[in-house]
DNA sequence: AAGGCTTGTGCGCTATAGCGCACACTGTTA
DNA sequence: TAACAGTGTGCGCTATAGCGCACAAGCCTT
């Protein structure tokens, strides 16, 4: 059981949550058989070069982001600054200021976003192929993706498929946090 | 046999043949047998991933390296990539921290960027569809698209296509501007 | 020539990647 | 309760990845 064997298991774990398929479904998308998938998944076994390369195809995925770790980009800055205008939110547990509001030829829409201490906002799926960055202002953020929740700090970032239920939560108890939601339409 | 497989092969001896490794100081420095060496080598065969790291580890390439080259279908993005200014860019005037990496099955990319009083950062158009968004985090800016500049203050953002020629400015003659940049690439 | 030395390749063996299939386990429906 | 469809896992089998070792072909010496 090498190293690289177990990291790779999380990785292929980790996209197929992204996608919500089931093994049988992940078998028909890459040509690889579902018991093969399931033991590469627990760590059991060492993909072929072949193998690896039909992974790559059914997951639509290039190769070197199929092998290292998701590129989820947590980046530690401390000189961020804290300079954006606050503006009076409508709702006491969250509030959303449109920044940029949505347009179809642009597909993109940005938000800024404050959670209240112990504010909790769970989102369903989006459609397919949306893609969220999220980046902390001020506070701490935790967020859900992917099937775990991320915790950020103030100045980190996070960049998650929203097609999957995700969820933002504010852990602490007297700060409020503030983060950009950056919102990318296929 | 399958095609990934000769490419790879191919790409095993050029490492080699870059290094003048014999097959015996290959094996040494891998830790994989000369024998196996030799027939991924032929194509004769596709090695696991744990024989892949290894090989990765030994010729001390990273795991996108190892096999990207001979793969034309991810070499665009690197590209594109490329064509941002990653960690220091050439121009003193400009600083640019990488919050979020560019990731091919995300199609985007995060980044602080920083501007010195009177600074210029003029960029050619990138690919067709490619979206940019800024947001002012502290100064003021100016960005040129759409054929004029637009000037923006702390907190406020400006969204735009990014292929065609645009520029970004810093009017200030003592205050540095730092703005945050999300490239969205189709 | 005959000996060393290094190159890469072929051989037999064991470990395991990879497959189809059947099974156990869940939650839903009649 | 039983039937059912969907989930992931365990089983036996074959193909082959990967190893140590021996061999053949080339290039220097003496």
């Amino acid at each position: 059981m090498s190293d690289i064997q177990q990291q790779f298991a999380a990785r292929l774990k980790t996209l197929r949550a992204q996608r919500r398929w089931s093994l049988d479904r992940a078998a028909t998308e890459t040509g690889v058989s579902k018991a093969m998938l399931g033991q590469i998944e627990r760590g059991e076994s060492s993909p072929t070069l072949t193998t690896l390369w039909r992974l790559a195809k059914g997951y639509e995925v290039g190769f070197s982001t199929l092998i290292e770790p998701v590129e989820t980009g947590l980046r530690k800055d401390e000189a961020v600054v804290d300079s954006v205008p606050r503006v009076t939110p409508e709702d006491s547990a969250l509030a959303v200021k449109t920044m940029l509001p949505f347009a179809a030829e642009l597909h993109t829409e940005l938000l800024d976003v404050e959670i209240e201490p112990g504010g909790l906002r769970e989102s369903d799926a989006h459609r397919a192929g949306v893609i969220e960055c999220i980046l902390v202002q001020s506070g701490a953020l935790s967020v859900f993706s992917d099937d775990q929740w991320h915790r950020l700090r103030t100045g980190e970032a996070h960049r998650f498929r929203a097609d999957q239920s995700h969820a933002y939560r504010n852990d602490s108890a007297d700060k409020p946090a503030r983060f950009l939601n950056v919102i990318v339409y296929p």
